[in-house]
DNA sequence: TGTACATCAGTGAACGCGCGTTCACTGATGTAC
DNA sequence: TGTACATCAGTGAACGCGCGTTCACTGATGTAC
């Protein structure tokens, strides 16, 4: 039992929540559950976190990183809009966008919230630095309506999807052909 | 004991929990504490309605039906735009937009799905109604894009409310200047 | 190189708690005589 | 008009269950001699 073994451990614990917490929500994912997918038992888990609180706080974190992280390799908006609004992201929430997935936990509970806060800061300034021209208050002001859009389409055809799939397909596309001409991108 | 009384009783039951739900979810408000702000003991519950699930679904039906009869007086969609994207409908989501403030229960809970998926399309048809022109696949298309974008900002506005209330000031009013702008309401 | 011991991540039973739901009972009301 | 009874919405104790958390214990590893 190495120092990297628990380093690993720990690892292996955050992103399955990250994970996790994303497809079903934090409410709805129990601690044993999420050790037990870690291959732990659940009795090991407050040797690496105080709470699930705390452990959902960094699982937040966390999954914003990693979102951002896949947007640095694109460097063209209209890419990224595509892919925030393809069947394949709605169906994945698992790898997706935290700020629809955690959304309305976030308004609700405390732990998350200022992680959550972060983590739309950070999309907002990715989506900013992608639009042409200089940094400016209509630049930015263009972002955060774009973004908005991005949330909202993704949110609904998510939860519309098991009742009406066209009606949650069509959302996707008009949002998608919609931002592309009025925002220009 | 009348039946006019019984039936009063569950009319109560059932706009306290549209209105607990949308404040703080489904999953957070328990059928003893809708009882007890209803003014009745949890027992009695089970007199008026089957399980949660089944007061949970109707309780949609009922947040949706309420938005939108107050929408109805409303003939400008921008006195509707202006009044979605504001700090009064961002701070009371019990009496607000149940798109919203259930997403992300719809999106994951059975019980929900259906009632909110209907809500959705009628907040749509509410918005393409008001929007200039004939109906045509271009008009129901902007107002997919139009609900999209105040729904997203409201939700994130929401979230981010408490740990930055700047941020999401921003959000609100960003939202609704470009949305007047780019779709021209 | 081999033995004795300390360390400490992981184990799994147990805890207290709140939840949705059930059920025997109460007591006010409407009806029958 | 007054009494006996049936009805049934509401009461509140109790249930089974799953949750987050705790804790005494295990057993593999690194260290000391």
């Amino acid at each position: 039992m190495t120092r990297e073994k628990v380093a690993e451990h720990r690892r292996t614990i955050l992103e399955t929540a990250a994970r996790m917490f994303r497809e079903r929500g934090v409410g709805d994912v129990g601690v044993a559950e999420i050790m037990q997918a870690s291959g732990l038992t659940h009795g090991a888990f407050y040797g690496h976190f105080r709470s699930k609180d705390e452990l959902a706080s960094e699982a937040c974190r966390e999954a914003c990183a990693q979102s951002l992280a896949r947007w640095e390799q694109m460097p063209e908006l209209k890419r990224i809009i595509d892919g925030y609004l393809s069947i394949e992201h709605r169906d994945n929430p698992a790898r997706g966008c935290s700020v629809s997935a955690l959304a309305g936990e976030a308004a609700r509970g405390v732990p998350l919230r200022e992680d959550y806060t972060e983590g739309v800061e950070g999309f907002l300034q990715a989506i900013e630095h992608r639009l042409p021209g200089e940094p400016s208050p209509e630049r930015r002001r263009r972002a955060v309506a774009i973004f908005a859009a991005m949330v909202g389409a993704l949110t609904m055809a998510r939860a519309v999807a098991a009742s009406d799939p066209e009606l949650s397909q069509e959302i996707l596309t008009s949002a998608r052909s919609e931002i592309a001409e009025r925002f220009g991108v």
